[in-house]
DNA sequence: AGGAAGATCTACT
DNA sequence: GTAGATCTTCCTA
């Protein structure tokens, strides 16, 4: 995939529920032009997170500080920290509902030198198989969020991939790491991609 | 002011 | 498989 191929995803394509959209986007380029370089990968696994009675939402509790950019349009980044390390979502619906998808996995394209390099780790298996290492292969912090993921202005976008992923091949299961609402099959990821943060 | 919680990751055995 | 690092925000007093 070259940069002259991208095609972005515009922003009508965030205007639907947050499951809808963590569906359609499996199999998906996710861009991050670093450095005049363009890191690629290809998200395999990501969760949705409701925007009403989702426990495990970070706008449950009402609009904060830390996640205002929630409340954003769609196609808005979120990006938030845990511990050490920054995760990315991108805003769905509109900001009357403050649903959002959490990128969670995604499969190393283009620019994997960079990407080790931002990591400090040599394998690739390792590279960007969760949502902190992925923040951290392309460079992703806080001062991405509530930025528009609909441009190309702002470094990180999404594109289309040429190759369409059929139902059959998104498996769905409980969203990782969570304590509260852990029971909702809200995970989706490739089956049998070897890029996936978990079994 | 202090402490707990959190959508994680790494290093160790 | 488990423990511990680590950091920002929020809640309670």
């Amino acid at each position: 995939m070259r940069k002259e191929n991208q095609i972005i995803i515009p922003r009508i394509f965030f205007e639907e529920s947050p499951e809808k959209v963590a569906k359609k986007l499996i199999g998906n380029f996710l861009v991050r032009e670093f450095e005049n370089i363009y890191l690629i990968g290809r998200i395999v696994e990501v969760e949705a997170y409701l925007p009403f009675n989702d426990e495990a939402a970070h706008n449950y509790k009402g609009k904060k500080k830390m996640n205002k950019s929630l409340f954003c349009q769609a196609g808005t980044a979120y990006v938030h920290s845990l511990r050490k390390y920054k995760l990315l979502d991108v805003v769905t619906e509109d900001p009357m509902s403050p649903g959002s998808v959490l990128i969670r996995a995604i499969e190393p394209i283009e620019g994997k030198e960079i990407m080790k390099k931002n990591r400090g780790v040599d394998s690739f298996e390792n590279l960007t198989n969760g949502p902190g290492k992925i923040c951290q292969a392309l460079n992703i912090n806080k001062d991405f969020d509530g930025i528009d993921l609909t441009v190309k202005e702002s470094k990180i976008f999404f594109s289309y991939s040429e190759s369409t992923v059929s139902e059959e091949d998104i498996c769905s299961t409980q969203r990782v790491g969570i304590t509260k609402a852990t029971h909702l099959p809200l995970r989706f990821y490739l089956k049998n991609n070897p890029f996936i943060s978990k079994k």
